[in-house]
DNA sequence: GTGAAAGCGCTAACAC
DNA sequence: GTGTTAGCGCTTTCAC
């Protein structure tokens, strides 16, 4: 296996054309549409391009041409590497690459570094649509995504009312979530969210940023726990709301640890994700606080590692979310004009995080 | 945030000069060259753009011009969707991308379905170049991309003399790995290899078979593992070789057991792979056979799941492998024509699934 | 079955 | 600081 030549590309299809005398179409003909030419010819173009070492039409010119790309961009919030580090991300990646497949589509990811306002990756990515992944709503990236005129669909947020869209009720699964807690007897909870807004936030997030949070889903959640509670009568104002930038499990540990230093009494800690609820699980351990006895710990998404400590979570369908957004894309085609919505279902998984608090004598003196 | 309009393309860049009664140059400068302009014009135009919809320069037709695509082409062995099954593969891409997006560019993963011959994805992709991980040496996508007159990388495998590559030093590093199994005494081994050819097999690998393996990595392994057992008087045919198809826990777990049926006297399985020896450890374990006391597993590549178990492996920068190649292709200017090879460090891992083999005699009455 | 003509939308010399 | 010219390499009616 031979690399034709490592110089300046050798030949073109019009210089094709020329050294076989025929015209750039029959040439065009052989590569695209062979039963517009006689089997002989057709040889004879393609035995005498690799002669010249003519590596076949130059996707980009077809692409201007034909106004098909054969990819779709991915935009998502976070350094692409990041993409990688988060399980729940890689499974949608996975699905969203799955939808492709199927569809003969690359999957081109966009270098969109939120700490930079440069949009020009977006400007210069050749794709016949876009993918967003969980941005936030006032993201600049994505204003330049809406700019560009092809399909897009958005996963999880912003939700955009004339934008297809694929996602869960994040309300309706928390909800659940919470009323368990509140059956288990809970009362006094904190809470730990992933950022609310694209600069960075270390610390308590009072109620009017939790409402004013440019993530459409954290608002989602948090407004839900707070309707949840408030049905029990507990004022949402007293409920101690942690937020961490990054999203580890590092976040989630010193996220924890703040929470229970402000407020010692709570009996549960709610995580508006599975690695924050990680990161809470070890830091309170560390803690030499048991779970669930001592404290109940709680997390968002079902990735590997949550089901295999038995975290009680909400499992959502991250494969499915990558490859419903993958196709309601590419199935643009049949887009009737009005914006297609899709929500996946969610599932409570009750692990073994989650107990009833015990009374303030049984902390103090035991069971 | 409006969509400009969703149907057909409205205006290009040449409409916009007309309606601003200038000439193409100028905005076209208007975008790439601010500073040809005066800033008033500039503004003239751009606002002019926002009010007719115009999107900015076509990414497309800016390639075909400056024959600069913005984008690197990733050529997996596998479905796409199985690069993120593996943790490995995820590492891989995670370098990769970050290599990417410290030079602006994209990363475009193509699909090329290992059961196909089709490669049309290959030459409809508009990229800079390619980085080809982990292929075949006879793969007709990775032919097909060396006919593209654009650089490649290639990690792992197959090993070109044309072609810049990264790797590791695979003989050496699984011959550490034997050694220290030699040492603590393992005579009779067994060992689980990935697939050697792109065909299916699943079952044992003749010597013939593991010397005209088409993965060079594979194939460089099992050379040096033979190696090394013979300098201590080991008779390589003698040893039971289970080639799997599928890079899968499950494919591990029934080759282990294929193994020891084969063989029961072996005290050592040697796999290729941490998700293969993880398989097996599994599967020796559900047999009641305890690690490392009854048998001995060893693994490759230092996975985090891995790690975590306490797996003797080799531990392979998998990121860093990810990065040098990202890195080597998008400085592919200062190729100086001779290709280049990158080697990266490994590191032996001594876990806790690899002990001293049990007498024939103790494994019967016990220590 | 084959060819001629007409661009796809843009950028880069170079001249003004 | 701005415009003119000349393609980048290809596909696609539409005649022949």
């Amino acid at each position: 296996m031979v690399r034709s030549t490592n110089s300046r590309r050798p030949a073109t299809l019009a210089s094709l054309a020329a050294e076989l005398g025929v015209s750039r179409t029959t040439v065009s003909n052989a590569y695209n549409r062979p039963d517009q030419l006689s089997p002989e010819l057709r040889k004879r173009v393609l035995d005498t391009a690799r002669r010249l070492g003519y590596p076949g039409p130059d996707p980009v010119a077809r692409s201007l041409r034909t106004r098909k790309a054969g990819a779709v961009g991915l935009l998502l919030t976070e350094n692409l590497s990041y993409a990688f580090r988060d399980p729940a991300a890689v499974g949608f990646l996975e699905g969203l690459a799955l939808a492709c497949e199927d569809a003969d589509h690359g999957l081109l990811l966009i270098p969109a570094n939120p700490e930079h306002e440069d949009v020009a990756a977006v400007h210069s990515a050749g794709v016949d649509g876009f993918v967003v992944y969980s941005v936030p709503d006032d993201d600049p990236h994505l204003a330049a995504v809406m700019e560009r005129p092809v399909p897009t669909v958005i996963c999880d947020q912003p939700s955009l009312p004339e934008i297809d869209r694929v996602g869960i009720d994040d309300g309706a699964a928390i909800k659940e979530l919470a009323r368990h807690l509140i059956e288990l007897g809970h009362r006094k909870i904190g809470v730990v969210c992933m950022r609310l807004a694209r600069l960075r936030n270390d610390g308590p997030a009072s109620p009017e940023r939790q409402s004013r949070a440019n993530f459409h889903v954290q608002r989602a959640r948090l407004t839900a726990l707070s309707e949840a509670f408030a049905e029990i009568g507990v004022d949402w104002e007293q409920v101690p709301v942690i937020e961490r930038f990054d999203h580890t499990t590092e976040s989630g540990g010193s996220a924890a640890a703040q929470l229970m230093e402000l407020d010692p009494e709570i009996t549960a800690i709610i995580c508006t994700s599975d690695i924050l609820a990680l990161g809470a699980l070890s830091e309170v351990r560390r803690q030499g606080r048991r779970v669930p006895q001592d404290i109940t710990i709680t997390g968002f998404d079902g990735i590997d590692d949550a089901e295999r400590v038995g975290l009680t979570t909400v499992r959502q369908p991250v494969l499915e979310k990558g490859r419903a957004a993958g196709r309601l894309l590419l199935d643009s085609a049949e887009s009737s004009g009005k914006p297609r919505e899709v929500l996946l279902e969610t599932q409570l998984v009750t692990g073994s995080t989650a107990g009833s608090p015990r009374s303030v004598e049984e902390r103090w003196f035991g069971p």
